[in-house]
DNA sequence: ACCGTCCCTGAATCATTGG
DNA sequence: TCCAATGATTCAGGGACGG
């Protein structure tokens, strides 16, 4: 079966190809019961999408999503799962074939994604969230919790103290013979709840596609996370312009998008190339959107007071206060770089330009046999992550 | 009619004898579809209260459920509007009798209440959402506009500024004939999304009575605030422990409850003699009150891979990865304090923990005679962006 | 498969302490 | 006396375990 492509087609014909038991996780996206034709531009109207939310009938509507939704049990691993993202006009219809087919106790969460909206003149109130069906296969479906802070008014302290029950089985704070407190074991925060504040599509990064109904990466990369791992097929039958794809690629899972308009199949697959150009360098195209960068490259560069540049394989980021009247480009050691790597990395990048300081961010211990050789003209600065690590090294318990 | 009872009795019954067109507001949390026997007491064991979701099916529930929506759209004012809140079992098949009684057009909402919970083992996501119908019986509803603030990433500058088409029907921001902006009318605010954050009834809130599914007032007042206005009347069929009622006394409307429990109406007509509401300081002070992090220092938190804490002001976080077994605080120092503050502080607010490792994240340059007294239980690490600041000392261009 | 019981968790209130 | 900091308390809803 070949992976990481998307498919112009009727989906059911080609999930039907699919064999059973292969697929960690099938997201879709139902084309809405809308009975209308919709013709979209994009930015400059040199591009027109046409799809059609046209059914005979709501009962030919129903046994489409019906037939999706057998056919993606069959080929679904008995670890996998799947998300439905409902629209709100015929989610209860959904949410009934959804108990047939996967049964009433493979629920398991209603999904609540909500942002924040640009308000508008309706009179009520502001619309400002979307439900998406989680369902497994089984109860043994895979599940990798994530942790989230603490609320505010959470007593940390507290929490990181051991509880016993006392002569009347009432929970108290565990004490040793000299009456100090002793800590639990680790915590590693709140696991992740049923209701996720993400950021609906900026309107720039809409109009880049001009494709109706785009979600955000980051909604895709929150499911991916929790149901897959490395190495994991998804499988989205209404791809639409990708997204789903563009998330399980930047992930490292693998992907079989398809779609019944040769446009969304075309634009999506665009979407998915201009991905690995902007990763080579030489486009910086929808970047943002595709969060090339890892989160805590980010964040590194916030904690240095920079700002990140995506098209440079050899320069993360430029401090935002010059230095000595030039820029100061900023390189962070990625996760399969040796330090002496990223120096000749950036050292490459910044060929004839005049920086008077350049700084490589360290995030490994070094590899003693490389050690000599430091240059001059590169600064080497710790992550805060490592100088802990380093203080630590070798004695963290798990 | 007789209104701010609170009725013994059938609830068919009793909205029979309600003249129509008379009623602002129906508010009503059905009896789940559990199959199930509910006894449980109250905080003190003195009261049990012993209720049954048993039917003898599926559609004898749904024939009560439609009855009542059935009276209730006789009973309301052609702008009143009902609430249904329901569980998650039988939401869908409520949702479709809403549709048939007050028609697919007088949906206004789906409105999603959700709270900060304690967490579990669930594997999963941790459920932490009910979901209310919001339908009116004609388009003409009555309607208040709440606003809530601003969110801190909006430019606020720009939202007063006046908006118009240009020639290509584009929204653009208006100007006068010199070229200045003109500001428009008066904001006052973002418009209540559907999305409302209220915290779940604490257990040791005195508003609690020891009746299970009791809601917060505080929910039931932000309903009753959009949808009427004081004198109007509002009328709950199954009210349970009489939260409906204690909102409506407390904003001046008038109401009816109705229960088919004895022990729940006597407890209802006692809440109303005393009226118990907490405060909660989370929603009165509002959730940023509580976030007294800056963005930098929770980059920073992040860049060491430790989580928040907010109620302590000689910590800011605790590594998620524990040294030697126990927890390692860490200190960022801020803008207003020495070091050597910095470090006091940590270590008062670790009097008593044994802390194998304490951190403190040096953010400026030292205050030179404070240097001696180096404490040597407490480890000090610069941010990167001190690091940064020290090589360029002096030299920084703008 | 199905009870009942116990254990664990953390949000948010209440209570107490300390300056 | 007030206010902020922090200690004490509660309990729903899962899982695990035993019968």
């Amino acid at each position: 079966m070949e992976v990481n492509k998307i498919i112009h087609g009727n989906c059911i014909e080609i999930l039907e190809n699919i064999e059973s038991d292969k697929v960690d996780l099938v997201y879709f996206d139902p084309p809405f019961y809308t009975q209308k034709k919709h013709i979209l531009t994009n930015k400059d109207n040199s591009k027109i999408y046409e799809f059609e939310d046209k059914y005979a009938s709501l009962s030919e509507y129903l046994t489409l999503i019906e037939n999706v939704l057998k056919q993606s049990k069959r080929i679904l691993k008995n670890t996998g799962s799947i998300f439905i993202h409902c629209d709100k006009t015929a989610s209860h219809y959904i949410r009934t074939a959804l108990d047939e087919t996967f049964g009433k106790n493979n629920f398991q969460s209603e999904i609540i994604w909500y942002y924040k909206r640009w308000s508008n003149a309706k009179k009520g109130l502001l619309n400002s969230h979307q439900v998406i069906f989680f369902y497994s296969k089984t109860k043994n479906f895979k599940f990798n919790t994530l942790y989230t802070n603490y609320s505010a008014t959470t007593n940390i302290d507290q929490i990181l103290q051991d509880r016993e029950r006392n002569e009347n089985g009432k929970s108290v704070y565990k004490r040793d013979l000299s009456g100090n407190l002793i800590l639990g074991k680790e915590k590693k925060g709140v696991p992740l709840s049923d209701v996720w504040e993400i950021p609906y599509l900026n309107p720039n990064a809409k109009e880049r596609t001009g494709y109706p109904t785009q979600k955000p990466v980051l909604l895709l990369n929150q499911i991916l996370n929790i149901v897959t791992n490395e190495g994991d097929l998804v499988v989205d039958p209404f791809c639409g312009s990708g997204t789903t794809c563009v998330s399980a690629k930047s992930l490292n899972r693998e992907y079989i998008g398809i779609d019944i308009s040769k446009d969304a199949v075309q634009l999506a697959i665009s979407r998915l190339n201009e991905m690995i150009i902007s990763k080579s360098g030489l486009l910086q195209k929808g970047v943002n959107e595709f969060l090339v960068k890892t989160e805590k490259e980010l964040d590194i560069l916030k904690n240095v007071n920079a700002f990140p540049v995506q098209r440079n394989s050899g320069i993360d980021g430029f401090l935002k206060e010059y230095y000595e009247g030039v820029p100061v480009p900023v390189k962070i050691q990625s996760k399969n770089e040796t330090l002496d790597d990223s120096i000749k990395k950036l050292k490459r990048a910044s060929l004839g330009k005049n920086y008077n300081l350049k700084i490589v961010i360290q995030t490994k211990e070094i590899n003693l046999e490389k050690l000599f050789n430091i240059p001059t003209d590169v600064t080497i600065i710790k992550s805060l992550e490592l100088q802990i690590k380093e203080l630590t090294k070798g004695t963290i318990t798990k």
